[in-house]
RNA sequence: CGCGGGGUAGAGCAGCCUGGUAGCUCGUUGGGCUCAUAACCCGAAGGUCGUUGGUUCAAAUCCGGCCCCCGCAA
């Protein structure tokens, strides 16, 4: 059996962690980002993929730095087979890289060459796009660069939301990892280069740019709410205050005259906003020092009446 | 000690500053109207006001301790 060592950070790496450890692989240590204080009071708050495995009791280490000496005592000592690396968020030097007699691969939330990079599957859902999916590769010294070893589709839904899309991912991306292992054990997969020609990047996502204007397309609105959710979540302004909107529908029927950003209709659906070219739904908002709720909410506490005005600035 | 908001009926809120009847929108429930309705009309149920001490004739309201929740920023 292979020995694996793990470098991963977030919950999305954990669910690849999880199916390695349920599915009985030797899984020698697990490497993840030094602890940050975070949240509120500033504590320190372990990652996901630490918390895991302290639970299951694996090695845990958390370097700096992977260029420095301490990596080669380290990877000596555990001797891995095979690095598995999934959203560990540094660049891996060419000796690691070449350290293990299976190579390094890593699990990315795409369909590569499209969306290389750091937020794949926020950029698919923002874009609006139909499919997206998992791409299993060996690393190599670019960004997600590396040649391709096997590829699962996944369906993004009009309404879906990275949310959503990242659960069903990391669960696809985890099989797909096993698969992976499997295959690369027996020899059957044979690696795809990528086509750069065709390479797409997946900017990290940038606060200022989670700001709604509703002077976009109704379409553009509701992909970026949905797409930033939950995090680090769409906003505008809202009485000075700001909003994040959670959850949309598109508005079908033909919209009401309006300024964009003006809130044309309120109902126990929702509230309903002018856009440039019709109207967006917003079915759950989460209002500044409070949690997310149903749009009906904000309006049974009257905390949003009819012709108020929703603007990407205070 | 990062900054800030909050805990009042099942939900979202008002009331607090200036102590004295538990309020609003919605939901639930019973009835009415209607060809019909999630629409409209009438009624009802549902709260030890987070907890604990203090001040007071009297505390949701003023003061102190404690618990819990959340937003921002990272």
């Amino acid at each position: 059996m292979l020995k694996i060592l793990f470098m991963g950070t977030p919950d999305f790496a954990e669910a690849c962690l999880k199916a390695l450890v349920e599915n009985g692989q030797n899984v020698v240590g697990v490497i993840s980002q030094p602890d940050k204080q975070k949240g509120r009071g500033m504590k320190v708050q372990y990652c996901d993929v630490k918390r895991y495995a302290l639970e299951k009791e694996l090695p845990v280490y958390q370097p700096e730095t992977l260029k420095d000496e301490a990596i080669k005592g380290l990877l000596e000592e555990l001797n891995p087979d095979i690095i598995v690396v999934v959203a560990y968020g540094k660049i891996l030097p060419e000796y690691v890289l070449r350290f293990p007699k299976y190579g390094c691969i890593n699990v990315h939330g795409s369909l590569l060459p499209e969306y290389r990079g750091a937020s794949p599957i926020q950029r698919a859902v923002i874009d609006g796009k139909k499919v997206t999916g998992v791409t299993t590769m060996y690393m190599d010294k670019g960004l997600d660069t590396g040649d391709m070893l096997l590829t699962r589709e996944y369906e993004i839904g009009e309404n879906t939301n990275t949310g959503e899309a990242f659960d069903d991912l990391a669960k696809i991306g985890a099989e797909l990892l096993l698969e992976t292992l499997d295959g690369l054990e027996k020899g059957t997969i044979t690696p795809v280069k990528q086509d750069d020609s065709k390479a797409t990047y997946a900017e990290k996502i940038f606060k200022e740019e989670c700001a709604v204007s509703f002077d976009d397309n109704a379409w553009i609105v509701h992909n970026k709410i949905r797409g930033l959710y939950p995090f680090p979540g769409a906003f505008c302004y809202h009485d000075r205050k700001m909003l994040k909107l959670c959850e949309s529908s598109l508005y079908k029927d033909e919209a009401k005259d309006g300024k964009n950003g003006e809130v044309i209709a309120l109902s126990k659906d929702g509230i309903l906003v002018k856009c440039r070219d019709g109207a967006v739904l917003l079915t759950k908002v989460k209002p500044e020092g409070k949690g997310v709720m149903n749009a009906v909410d904000l309006i049974n506490g009257r905390k949003i009446a009819l012709g108020d005005m929703l603007s990407p600035e205070i």
